[in-house]
RNA sequence: GCGAGAGUGGCGGAAUGGCAGACGCGCAAGACUUAGGAUCUUGUGGGUAACCGUGGGGGUUCAAGUCCCCCCUCUCGCACCA
């Protein structure tokens, strides 16, 4: 018998036989309950990483047990194939971005093949083909249709290197640079005032906080994430009146969430960009300075300016404004921390009570008037250090008319209801969510269902004349804006309106408008009427289980809930929320190798002498470095195909499940690849040991019970029990496999103790079951594996479609039980009884044992704890 | 600063308030071998011991890694949002 077994030949094997009974392509079905687990899709970048082997196997294991555990389950397959590298593969290759992208998409087909995953993919999507992207235009006309579409002019994230516009989502905060930088490339984002399509996701904004409150099966981070990034504030808007009213502005609106504190509001701030500066300013002696003032402030990116320790800076318009409560002249100023976006773009600022208010008052000795007595600590108004903000606790109004006397919250209440009943405005909330810029000057995605014609304006090109295809005829020169420009088949075109002369919109769709509704379209990807059959989409949707990386907590997973919303709204989907349990797996990482000379080196190119790693080329002593993600860069990659030749797919897939639970981060570790290994070869020999046991067992001869059979049955339902707890709970990938790996050591050892010669009839059917149950419940982890091992034990149907083994919770408990005794909550010796003895036997037992004795002194004790089967605590 | 999470052997990691360290890696010894980096067996938190051990300090409890309070460190996310 070979040592090991041939894992390249059985999985070739199974894979193929697999896909010849399409064993895993499924059908609606009304006689079970369905289950739709799904992995976030890959982009086809070339090659899958070990980042994919990790969530593709947690998504494989799902998807095997649920069906094992009798769900009928669509576990589809697909490719987020436009975007970016392909167009600069075009630009630098000179290879069209569809034959890149088909190529890889090829390749990466045959290596997820390799890792025996249970796809349907007769299901397969792929977003770059024009089957795909004209749903993504049909939807876009929707949604100018319903007003979620539209055009508008604003300052928007631009990446230089990209050359395109990136959604605020888009845009990563990063430590020592001033600016933001691009989410794909890392390149420092800058401002530019451009003409951009949105969605306007803010109208779905207060559905996607409420939403968060009923995703109770996702991370708490990540509800965090998306909570904040909604940033709902509720509030007052005012109208400030101007001191001496101009034609076009009598008044100045703000918004506060603090309206308790607007007799202290002792000046106003405008932001930089707001235009309400320039009519302020017209004609006075200050509009030179605050021009320049205003110039500079906005040459900074936006990052840069709003850097949270930035000095607070500000210019005097010269206008002023009347506190509508206290009727004080107040003047204005413009800030530069005053966020023209958010809120009405103004502030009253009251210098006691908001701390960036206080620093600006300080720098400019304008008025801090106290209007929150704190009642704990009284405050001195003139040796106040910083402002004063607390909220949460009993602050009390003073300074503040007939207001004063009343607690923080019923301040707020009582002067938000005088504002509205004397109309200086309203009770408003407001939303940190912005709408989302979807349009992107590249040539690789969606193109914009648009025209502009010179006589009609923006014209939406007629659904009948879906999909607006990409033409082929574009230069590649990596210069110079968007290639759809530069097609002359695709701009010039006919204004469906008035038949005159018309331009084709020639922005694409974010990528990220692909990936927000894909899941959808794995219910009925044949549908050729919309982008999906709503009976599909009733019977599969959502998605019960989804897995996919953090990294996509406010971006994808954001976007996605959004257009389910929509796609609701359109009649096309009965679901609010498209996941309702989602799994967020860590980073696969891998220690780094660092010579002084050579930098990053990769572990092959190193050799160990004496217990020390050393350079390959020159000698030198390494350093090892921080575990980290793995990346080409540091040289701490492990490749997928390697491991696959090497071990196989179900050691990669075994490891990647047992080195660290899912959500958590994975350090590779290539000795615990071979542990992993050894324990599927164990399996194997086990199997292949016991062959001739098995051929001769009857399960039909008589009841007896041996001590052999006992052992059997017991570790047979104890691990059924604690697999199939893992599971269900959580997903203990580990754990489940650990307990497998002990119920194998188990076996061994009775394998050993039980020579094949001496076993009777039940007993060789006995083990016949319990191989049969350790395959069953390892068989999602290792799919290949165990189904050579079902066939070789004698089954000739697939492994994948039996049912899961059950367990009988009377064959888990033991014939004896051992009770550890303490003394004052200290281990002291441990008791054998029988199962199911009494409390008092069990007490007086353990009162006879010599070690107890000898702890105990001859005194009694004072207390006697008895916990039913666990322990036994004498209290002294 | 705000939010989320984490701190347990040499390492990855286990522990419904009830025997801390399952399982794996590594290491050590032995067996089988011409040989083994294959396989099998045994051992492996620290300490000669009493005992001590889950980031630190308090507390609750017969019993705390687990619950409560305070503090420290690290990781991730957001960061002037009025």
């Amino acid at each position: 018998m070979a040592q090991t077994y041939d894992h390249q030949a059985v999985e070739a094997k199974w894979q193929a036989h697999w896909e010849q009974a399409g064993l895993f392509q499924i059908k609606e079905d009304s006689t079970t309950p369905k289950y739709y687990c799904l992995e976030m899709f890959p982009y086809p970048s070339g090659r899958i990483h070990m980042g994919h082997v990790r969530v593709y196997a947690i998504g494989d294991v799902v998807a095997r047990y649920k069906t094992m555990r009798g769900f009928h389950v669509l576990h589809p397959m697909g490719w987020d194939a436009f975007g970016l590298p392909a167009e600069n593969a075009a630009i630098e290759k000179g290879v069209h971005p569809n034959v890149w992208t088909q190529e890889n998409v090829a390749y990466m087909k045959q290596q997820l093949r390799r890792m025996g995953l249970s796809y349907d993919w007769e299901r397969e999507v792929n977003t770059s083909q024009p089957d795909y992207y004209r749903w993504n235009q049909w939807i876009f006309l929707k949604m100018v249709e319903r007003d979620l579409a539209y055009r508008k002019r604003s300052a928007v994230n631009w990446c230089p290197s990209c050359e395109t516009v990136l959604a605020n989502e888009q845009v990563l905060a990063q430590e020592g640079t001033d600016g933001g930088i691009c989410w794909r490339c890392e390149s420092v984002v800058i401002q530019k005032e451009l003409e951009q399509w949105f969605f306007r996701i803010t109208q779905y904004a207060q559905e996607l906080l409420d939403g968060c409150d009923r995703l109770t099966s996702w991370p708490a981070r990540v509800l965090a994430m998306q909570r904040h990034w909604i940033g709902r504030s509720e509030g007052v808007e005012i109208d400030f009146p101007v001191a001496v009213p101009q034609a076009d502005l009598s008044a100045i609106r703000i918004f506060t969430t603090r309206p308790d504190t607007i007799h202290g509001a002792t000046f106003m701030s405008l932001a930089p960009e707001s235009p309400l500066v320039e009519q302020l300013i017209a004609g006075r002696v200050e509009a030179n300075s605050v021009r320049k003032f205003v110039e500079r402030v906005s040459r900074l990116d936006k990052a840069t300016r709003t850097a949270v320790d930035r000095e607070k800076e500000g210019v005097f318009t010269g206008a002023y404004a009347l506190n509508p409560f206290t009727q004080e002249q107040i003047p204005i100023w413009v800030a530069n921390f005053v966020l023209y976006e958010y809120g009405t773009g103004a502030i009253m600022a009251v210098p006691a009570h908001d701390q960036r208010d206080f620093e600006f008052a300080q720098q400019y000795h304008i008025p801090i008037r106290l209007v929150i007595q704190n009642p704990d600590a009284t405050l001195e108004p003139h040796a106040l250090e910083a402002a004063y903000e607390q909220q949460a606790h009993a602050g009390t109004l003073v300074n503040s008319g007939t207001f004063s006397g009343l607690s923080v919250p019923d301040g707020k209440r009582a002067i938000g209801e005088h504002v509205e009943t004397q109309g200086l405005g309203k009770r408003t909330v407001n939303f940190r969510l912005r709408d989302w810029g979807m349009a992107r000057q590249r040539y690789w995605g969606t193109p914009i269902p648009m025209l502009h014609c010179e006589h009609c304006g923006i014209v939406p090109v007629p659904e009948s004349q879906l999909p607006v295809l990409l033409p082929e005829d574009v230069p590649f020169t990596g210069k110079g804006g968007s290639p759809l420009k530069e097609s002359p088949s695709f701009a010039k075109v006919t204004c469906p309106t008035c038949g005159g002369t018309a331009r084709r919109e020639s922005d694409t769709m974010d990528t990220f408008v692909d990936s927000s509704w894909y899941f959808l379209r794995y219910c009925s990807p044949q549908e050729t009427q919309q982008p999906v059959n709503p009976h599909a989409a009733k019977h599969w949707m959502a998605v019960d289980q989804y897995v996919g990386g953090i990294e996509h907590a406010v971006l994808h997973l954001l976007y996605a809930r959004f257009l389910t919303k929509v796609l609701r709204d359109l009649g096309l989907t009965t679901v609010d929320e498209p996941f309702v349990q989602l799994l967020t797996q860590g980073m696969v990482t891998k220690e780094t190798y660092w010579c002084e000379d050579h930098r990053w080196v990769l572990p092959s190119d190193t050799s160990k002498e004496g217990g020390q790693r050393v350079c390959g080329q020159c000698g030198k002593a390494i350093v090892t470095g921080r575990t980290e993600k793995m990346s080409k860069s540091k040289k701490n990659i492990a490749s997928p195909e390697d491991l696959c030749d090497r071990y196989g797919a179900d050691t990669a897939r075994v490891f990647s499940l047992f080195a660290a639970p899912p959500e958590k981060d994975l350090e590779w570790s290539d000795t615990g690849v071979e542990g992993c290994y050894r324990f599927l070869n164990r399996i194997w020999r086990l199997v292949h040991e016991q062959l001739p046991v098995l051929q001769e067992g009857s399960a039909s001869s008589g009841s007896e019970q041996t001590p052999l059979l006992k052992d059997l049955q017991r570790a047979t339902h104890q691990t059924i029990q604690k697999v199939t707890g893992d599971l269900d709970r959580d997903f203990q990938f580990n754990t489940a496999i650990a307990s497998l790996m002990e119920f194998v050591n188990q076996l061994y050892k009775l394998m050993k103790e039980y020579p094949a010669k001496e076993l009777s009839l039940v007993e060789r059917a006995g083990w016949k079951s319990t191989l049969e149950s350790l395959l069953l419940l390892l068989a999602p982890f290792a799919p290949h594996l165990t189904e050579e091992l079902w066939q070789t034990i004698g089954h000739s149907t697939s492994i994948s479609r039996q049912p899961w083994p059950v367990f009988n919770p009377e064959l888990v408990v033991s014939d004896e039980w051992t009770i550890p005794l303490q003394v004052n909550g200290k281990l002291r010796s441990k008791i054998s009884v029988p199962a199911g003895s009494t409390k008092d036997h069990i007490i007086g037992s353990a009162e006879k044992d010599a070690k107890l004795v000898e702890c105990m002194q001859g005194k009694t004790p004072r207390k006697v704890i008895y916990v039913e089967q666990k322990l036994v605590n004498f209290v002294m």
